[in-house]
DNA sequence: AACAGCACCTGTAGGC
DNA sequence: TGCCTACAGGTGCTGT
């Protein structure tokens, strides 16, 4: 499940390995990943060089010489691999091959990864809402969440980019705030609080790689390290490290959560 | 406006 | 062992 800490770690990979490399070929095992027809995909990025790899929210952006952007989002179960490993040919939906003879593939057990077509870096992603790497950020994005359950306002890809549901969780349990919790009778420092938490649960997975709980891979196809360190998401029963209470799980937001009972509590 | 339900998919875990 | 069902969750759509 693929979250920025995640889709960052593999962004940071394929800067290194491939800025500036030329797209000769794209074969396409599974026409339906491509959200652009492929004559014209094709016919966009072929004999161009890419100029730049960089993230906006849990999209992967490769900005091509002369402008055009494509982009990837790797949904539940995608990922890209520099190398295809024996047995997951099965997997493979799409192959980009570049001038120099390597190339970079695309793997999505459940066929859900998209990958799309845009102009320019200028018009790419319209809805998406602000990276959530900064405070203030995520408080002015929060406060304008009228009476929604702080959770729905976390998932929710329009208020801010990049969140899924192990970071909600984290940064929810880590603030001590329900996820449930309306966020209009959030008080000012409680908001403060989870805007905190949500930045630094996001730098420290980031530095750990990602998380692993079972597709998810970095480019080298090596897994991400942080589920090591989850306090919250997928401990239903297990004791808070807080104060010993069984965790629980619940559906909210239409996810599961994963909360501690007393430590989080709606207030 | 907010939210629920569903569709998209497949592998895995659990029950029997 | 094998069959069946529920479940995992990001996004976008429809309906209420």
């Amino acid at each position: 499940m693929p979250e920025l800490p995640e889709v960052e770690t593999v962004v940071q990979e394929l800067k290194a390995r491939l800025t500036g490399k030329t797209i000769t070929g794209v074969e396409a095992d599974f026409l339906s990943c491509l959200e652009t027809p492929p004559e014209n995909y094709r016919r966009a990025v072929c004999g161009r060089r890419i100029h730049e790899i960089f993230r906006r929210g849990k999209y992967i952006c490769f900005e091509l010489d002369q402008g055009p952007v494509f982009t990837v989002h790797l949904r539940m179960t995608g990922k890209l691999l520099f190398q295809l490993p024996e047995g997951e040919r099965k997997h493979l939906r799409l192959s980009w091959c570049f001038a120099d003879g390597s190339g970079l593939h695309f793997l999505d057990v459940r066929k859900f990864g998209r990958v799309r077509l845009w102009p320019g870096r200028s018009a790419l992603l319209p809805k998406l809402g602000p990276e959530p790497l900064d405070p203030q950020t995520i408080v002015t994005a929060l406060t304008s969440g009228g009476k929604r359950a702080v959770k729905a306002l976390l998932l929710d890809q329009h208020v801010l980019a990049g969140i899924g549901n192990i970071y909600a969780d984290e940064s929810l349990f880590l603030s001590g705030i329900h996820p449930s919790q309306p966020i209009d009778r959030l008080s000012r420092a409680r908001c403060r609080k989870l805007a905190n938490s949500v930045v630094g649960i996001l730098q420290s997975a980031i530095a750990n790689m990602g998380t692993t709980l079972s597709d998810y891979r970095t480019t080298r196809n090596e897994n991400g390290r942080h589920g090591d360190f989850l306090q919250a998401y997928g401990r239903t029963g297990l004791p808070c490290l807080h104060c010993g209470t069984p965790l629980q799980r619940a559906v909210i937001a239409s996810r599961s959560s994963h909360f501690c009972p007393r430590c989080q509590k709606i207030r």
